[in-house]
DNA sequence: ACTATTTTTTTGAGGCTCGAAAAAAAGCCT
DNA sequence: AGGCTTTTTTTCGAGCCTCAAAAAAATAGT
C-alpha cells in the first residue's frame, strides 16, 4: 500500500519539479525555480546543469526582454525543443486529426481527414488511426526516433488508466484498447485520454490563473461531458473515466437519453435534446445527430422572439442548472469552462441555468460562480493531448530507470 | 505550488511510513515492515532504533502464538500506549461524550452527558464542551501532560480546514470555530470533523478488507449525510467538508427539505421525510425531529402490512437510488456503508433503492454494488476522531520541527 | 577604474539509504 | 551436546543528495 521514498526517487523527483517549473514557467532563471520549488540554489544549479548537459534544458540568453536590473543578469532556462517530440490524435465524429508536437511544445507537423465514424467497422476504424499515424511518423522531415509518446483523445467513456476506450458516440465499435493497439504497432508509449479531461487540462495551461486547483470544463454538444480538477488533480472515476455529469439524473423517468436510460441531464441539455424540444418532438423520440450549423440557426432563431426555441434553451439551463447544483452540493462550487457549440448559445441557457442553481444547497453562493464559454472544443482536445503527452515525457527523461508507478500526476 | 523535496523531509516521512505500518499492523516485524514499505532492512532498523529509544514503539517479545518456525525469531513492534493520548469530543443532538485514548488506541477514560442542544445559547454549548473536556483533563488518574490533540465530532458541516463548525441541524447556531476556541482554551492541537467523514475513517479502520481506498459511508437518520474516501483519501469539498449528498437535487422543486430548498434527497430519505410521507402530512408541511423508538416503531409497522408506512420506506429507498445513481456516475460505484436509525430499517429501503439505481448510468452493475449496514452511528462516529487524532499525532511525533503543511493525509 | 549588487557556480560538511557482511537467536539433526 | 541451517536484526562502508557559505561572474552606477 504505502511505500517509502527510497533515495535516489530523492533526486528523481526534483528533477521533475525542475523540469516542470521551467515547463510551466516558460524561461526562468535559476533564481526563479529554486523559489518557487523551494529548494536551494545549489541544489537547482547542480540538477540543471545536469538537464543542459543531457540536452534537456538550454540556457536561452536572448532573453532580452528583462528589465534592466544591476547585479549579474538571470540566464533564462528553457526546454529543448530537439529533446523529444510527442504526437497527439484526435478521434471525433467523422474526423480524423493528428499533430506531431517537439518538446518545448510548438506544432510542427500536422494531418488531417474525414471519415465516417459511425459507419466504419472496428478494424477500419482502427486501421485508419494506425495509418495516419504512420504516415506523420514516417514523414522525412521528421526525426521519427524522437517521437516519444502518443496521446490519444477521444469523445466517450475511457478505463482509468487511460488504456481503452470502453464507449464511445461517434461509433458503435466498443472496447478498443486504444493506447495498446498503438504501443504494439509504434514501440512508442501511448494513452488513451477522455476529451472532456483533456479539455480541463488544456484550460489549465491556458488559463492557470482562473484554472487552477478546482474547476470545471463542461461540453455542450451532441452529449453532455464533464472533464473535472479537484485539488490540483485530474479526477477520474475509479473505474473509467468517470465524471458522467451528463447522465446524472434530473428527472427521474424523464426524457428519453441517448444512452438508453431516462431523465438524464443530457436528455434535457444536448444537441438533439434542445431540437427534439424546440421541434415540438416527443421527448420519447430517438435522440438524432444534429449539425452544428443547424444547432447555431436555431440558437438565432431563439434569439429572435420567444418561442418554442428559446424555451428548449431554458430547459436545458434548467437540466444543467440542477445538475451542477446536485454536483456543488458534492464538491462545493467552483469556476466552470462551457465548451463546445452549444456554449455559443450560452446567453439563452444560462439565465435558466442560475434561476436552477439557486434553488439547490450547492448554489447558495450562485452568484459568484463564473462561466467561460469556448464554442471550439476541438483546439482543446488536441491541446490538452499535446500538455499530457509532454509531460509524460518530463516524467520519463528525467526518471532513467524508474520503477513504473501510475502517473497519476498532474497535466 | 509544486515543493521540492528536501533532504530532511525524507527521514521525516520514512518514519511516519514505520509508525503508520504499525499502527495498521498491529505488530509487524522489522522485516514485515520493510516489505510492505518497499525499504531496505537496515534503514527500518535505524528508524525502529530510534522509535525505540524515543519511546514512541516498544518491542513486543510477547508474540508467543507465532508459529514455529526455524530462524531467529521475529520481534514485534508495537505502539507505546505511554507515548501519547488524545481525547475525542462528539457532539449530537442532545448528547455530548468525550473519551481520552491511549496512542495504542484503548480508551482509557470517557464521560457521557445529556444537555438540550436544540435550545441552548451559543456560549452554553460552548461552555459545556470545555467544561467536560477540562473535567477529563483534569482527572487525576491521567497524565494531562500527554493529552497531545484533541478532535471533536459534530453532525452538519465543517469547513474544509477542519477548524470550525459552520452550521449543524442539533443546534441553531452556527459559525462556532470549535477548534480553535479548544487550543486557545487548553493549548492542544484540536480539530473539528464532520461526523460522516469519521464514520469512513472508523469503518476503513474497522473492515480494511472491504473499505479500502474507495467507499461511501451514508447516514441515515434525522438528515442524510455521506463520508466518501476516494483513492484512499478521505474527500472533502473544496471549501466545506463537503460531500452534502443529502441535499443532490432529486426532484426539482419538489418536497420542502430541512435546508429550506426543495427537492432534496433528504426531502424524501430523511427520518422526518420517511415520516410525513407514512403519517400522510403534506410534503410541504416544516420537518420535525422523530425519535428513534418512534423510528422503529414506523419500520415494525412497515414489516407488518403494505401500507403507507411501507410506501413511504420505498420512496425514501428510490430517492437514495436515484441519488447514488447520479453520484456513481460520477465516482463510478464502490461499497456502500448505510448508518443511522434508518439503516436498521434498509430491508424496506432496498428493494425500491435498488430499481432506481438500476435505472441510472452509474447503476449499469447494480448488482455488484453491495450494502453494508451498522444502525448506531455513534460509536462509529467516536473511533474515527480517535484514529483521526492518533494519525495526526503519529506525523507531529515523528516530525520534530516540520514546516505545517497541511495535513491532508489519511486517516 | 572601481564599487555595489545580483546571479550562478563551487566546495566541503552532514545526513540518509543501500547492499553486503556480520552477528544474533532460534530450531534441526546426528 | 555440538554443529548446522535458517531467519532476523545489526553494523559498516560507499555512494548520493541537499545545504550553507564562499567564490566567481556579470553588469550598473559613480
Amino acid at each position: 500500500m504505502s511505500v517509502g521514498i527510497r533515495h535516489d526517487d530523492l533526486r528523481r523527483r526534483n528533477r521533475a519539479m525542475v523540469i516542470s517549473a521551467v515547463r510551466r514557467a516558460g524561461q526562468p532563471s535559476r533564481t526563479e525555480i529554486a523559489a518557487t520549488t523551494g529548494l536551494s540554489h545549489s541544489t537547482i544549479s547542480a540538477i540543471s546543469a545536469d538537464l543542459i548537459q543531457e540536452g534537456i534544458l538550454t540556457e536561452s540568453k536572448a532573453s532580452e526582454p528583462t528589465a534592466l536590473k544591476r547585479g549579474r543578469p538571470q540566464i533564462g532556462l528553457a526546454l529543448n525543443p530537439e529533446a523529444a517530440a510527442v504526437l497527439t490524435v484526435v478521434l471525433s465524429l467523422n474526423f480524423l486529426s493528428v499533430a506531431v508536437i517537439d518538446y518545448a511544445g510548438q506544432v510542427i507537423a500536422e494531418e488531417q481527414q474525414r471519415l465516417d465514424t459511425l459507419v466504419m467497422p472496428r478494424d477500419e476504424l482502427i486501421g485508419e488511426c494506425l495509418a495516419i499515424v504512420r504516415r506523420r511518423l514516417q514523414d522525412p522531415d521528421l526525426d521519427v526516433g524522437s517521437v516519444a509518446r502518443i496521446a490519444m483523445g477521444i469523445q466517450g467513456i475511457t478505463d482509468s488508466h487511460a488504456r481503452a476506450m470502453l464507449w464511445s458516440p461517434i461509433t458503435p465499435v466498443t472496447d478498443i484498447p486504444f493506447a495498446d493497439i498503438l504501443e504494439r504497432e509504434f514501440e512508442i508509449p501511448a494513452t488513451m485520454e477522455n476529451d472532456c479531461n483533456m479539455m480541463a487540462v488544456a484550460l489549465r495551461w491556458r488559463d492557470p490563473e482562473r484554472y487552477r486547483d478546482n474547476f470545471i470544463a463542461i461540453l455542450l454538444s451532441h452529449g453532455i461531458g464533464m472533464g473535472l480538477v479537484l485539488k490540483g488533480e485530474l479526477f477520474t472515476g475509479t473505474h473509467s473515466s468517470g465524471g458522467e455529469f451528463g447522465h446524472m439524473i434530473h428527472r427521474p423517468g424523464g426524457a428519453l437519453c441517448r444512452c438508453g436510460r431516462r431523465g438524464c441531464v443530457e436528455a434535457y441539455a444536448g444537441n438533439y435534446a434542445i431540437w427534439r424540444s424546440a421541434m415540438g418532438i416527443s421527448e420519447d423520440a430517438a435522440p438524432i445527430d444534429i449539425g452544428d450549423a443547424d444547432m447555431r440557426a436555431l440558437a438565432a432563431k431563439a434569439r429572435e422572439k420567444d418561442g418554442p426555441e428559446r424555451e428548449a434553451y431554458r430547459r436545458a439551463g434548467e437540466a444543467l442548472g440542477f445538475g451542477l447544483g446536485s454536483l456543488f452540493a458534492l464538491i462545493d462550487p467552483a469556476p466552470v469552462a462551457m465548451v463546445g457549440v452549444s456554449a455559443a448559445a450560452f446567453d439563452l441557457i444560462e439565465p435558466a441555468l442560475r434561476e436552477a442553481i439557486a434553488q439547490t444547497a450547492g448554489g447558495q453562493h450562485s452568484n459568484s460562480i463564473s462561466f467561460d464559454t469556448e464554442p471550439n472544443e476541438l483546439p482543446l482536445i488536441r491541446e490538452g493531448c499535446a500538455m499530457r503527452a509532454l509531460t509524460f515525457v518530463d516524467q520519463e527523461i528525467f526518471a532513467p530507470g524508474m520503477q513504473a508507478r501510475a502517473g497519476k500526476d498532474v497535466a
